[in-house]
DNA sequence: CAACAAATGAGAAGCTTTTGCATTCTGTTA
DNA sequence: TAACAGAATGCAAAAGCTTCTCATTTGTTG
């Protein structure tokens, strides 16, 4: 659960905004929001924010570590808490729904042809596409 | 070696801007350039060519397979061609290079995550991101 | 080589994201 | 707890990248 004190510890002061749009991604249920999303959800909410704003918290989280920004296809990114657990995604084509998947495998395999190339891993995304089976996925 | 025949294959007509493009991948050393790049190695080339053309070309091209779309961080999609062997990459974050790796373990274990979840792959995206060792890489 | 549909170029427009700036808020100090 | 300095906010403008509109040009087919 992260409160005010995370954003203080990012060496952020805790203001409204920041302290709604922490709390916004805590109960988000799907887990990966836009900019866009989080705007309107807020709005929705009743809260008076800016989209400005918005993009600065969630770059400011990114920077201490709280959020983590993903680029799937389509131009926008998506943001998610950062729970301290690596993953990856797997993203339906059709509704959009994403799983996250983490595989030992797949991540050992990585360090081993980055060092045979020569390279220090940093970060990588490894994002899936296809068909899921969802009740509601066909409709949309 | 692509040729206006690829293009035309494509159901596409065979213009002097789509074979200009198609010849610029072909030649391109660094493989992966995005739609200004085009742009740019073509004006530089003393061609005429607009840069809406470009994009309306490389969306095409795509749609027909005869290149690939990459979404590297940074907003700026790069496109490549696609010479029928799939494979992902891994970038420099300093310099900005890109190489291109395969590895079966990786896409056998991709398929097996993706048949669990109850999904179809169709497509997937890996990208590592690190320091490459190259010679210029530490100046730039 | 005439005729038609497709393609192009130039600029406008669309989206997402960033920036500038005046105002407001936080955290700290007295 | 009042006051202050610096940080943060909201708004609007601006900046990228990409797509669209439309008049003009170019391939293709008969």
């Amino acid at each position: 659960m992260m409160s005010g004190e995370d954003i203080r510890n990012a060496g952020l002061k805790v203001t409204l905004p920041r302290v709604k749009i922490l709390a916004l991604l805590e109960q988000s249920k799907q887990g990966h929001v836009s900019a866009e999303d989080v705007y309107k959800l807020l709005l929705d909410a009743g809260e008076e924010i800016g989209l400005a704003t918005i993009y600065r918290v969630l770059t400011q989280f990114e920077s201490a570590g709280l959020v983590t920004r993903h680029h799937f296809e389509g131009g926008q990114s998506v943001f998610e808490l950062d729970r301290g657990e690596h993953h990856d995604h797997i993203v339906c084509i059709r509704c959009g729904r994403v799983e996250e998947l983490f595989d030992q495998t797949i991540e050992d395999r990585q360090q081993e042809i980055a060092r045979e190339k020569g390279f220090s891993v940093e970060a990588h995304a490894l994002t899936i596409y296809g068909y899921c089976q969802a009740p509601g996925c066909r409709a949309s």
